[in-house]
DNA sequence: CGGGATCCTCACAGATACTG
DNA sequence: CAGTATCTGTGAGGATCCCG
């Protein structure tokens, strides 16, 4: 289990790199690659199509979003060459692989989302009491 | 599987808020927040110990890191009134169920890193063709 | 040694306008 | 319809000082 070792996702980050795991693990990550995933997991969508679905994102951050994961391999683009332009977006094998991770974190999210909220209005309660006291 | 409807994770976002269970999955997967689980899920640390373990962490961030992922209930803090002060960071039982499915995502990371890195090299030498012909 | 308060900055997110 | 190019702000993240 080579990802016991922390230092291996630490180190070799000066001059604003990243180890290269990290920056696969941000794009899966990050606020549009989730939805992105989620999304083309249940379907292949069009560009507007997949905009309209996750909903308030740019239409510059799915291209950004789209592209990275192209990219990285996890998301197919399919454009035909017609009039108007029909471009559909879907995913690869290890971006199957990806989203399933993905959901099984969003799934934990979801079920320990009371746990969290209760959590967390135990430690502002005792902060406030901390701070009138 | 409640998690399957994107909209769920996309709507209700009007005003730079967002929904509730993508702030949990924004902490558990930030930047640091993923080194800290990943460090803590091996032992215990003192904060200048687990500063050093993780590296290039400002006192700041690492500061700000465990205090939300210990508003969320995920880490425990032992404060010793001592002089110099100890502050002993640990996991609590949801800290160690999050890092476990972290630590799947960031192993799926490592393993496919290098399919990964091959569908970029294609993408990229596709699109300097295309730019150059 | 741990961490609060402050200031700075730059990378990224959004809006807009334009192209094929 | 599906992007690209450009401008701008906002805030996450870093450096520094200070205190218990």
């Amino acid at each position: 289990m080579v990802v016991s070792k922390v230092r291996q996702w630490t180190t070799a980050m000066e001059g604003g790199g990243m180890c290269p795991q990290r920056l696969v693990l941000e794009h899966v990550t990050s606020r549009w690659g989730v939805l992105v995933l989620l999304a083309l997991d249940e379907r292949s969508f069009r560009f507007g199509e997949l905009r309209r679905e996750i909903g308030g994102v740019s239409e510059k951050m799915l291209t950004q979003t789209l592209q990275t994961l192209e990219r990285d391999g996890l998301v197919h683009r399919d454009a035909k060459p017609v009039i108007p332009p029909r471009v559909d977006y879907s995913l690869t094998g290890l971006g199957r692989e990806a989203s399933a991770l993905v959901r099984s974190l969003a799934e934990w999210t979801e079920r320990r989302l009371g746990e969290v909220e209760q959590a967390r209005t135990g430690y502002d309660e005792i902060r406030a009491a901390a701070s009138s006291g």
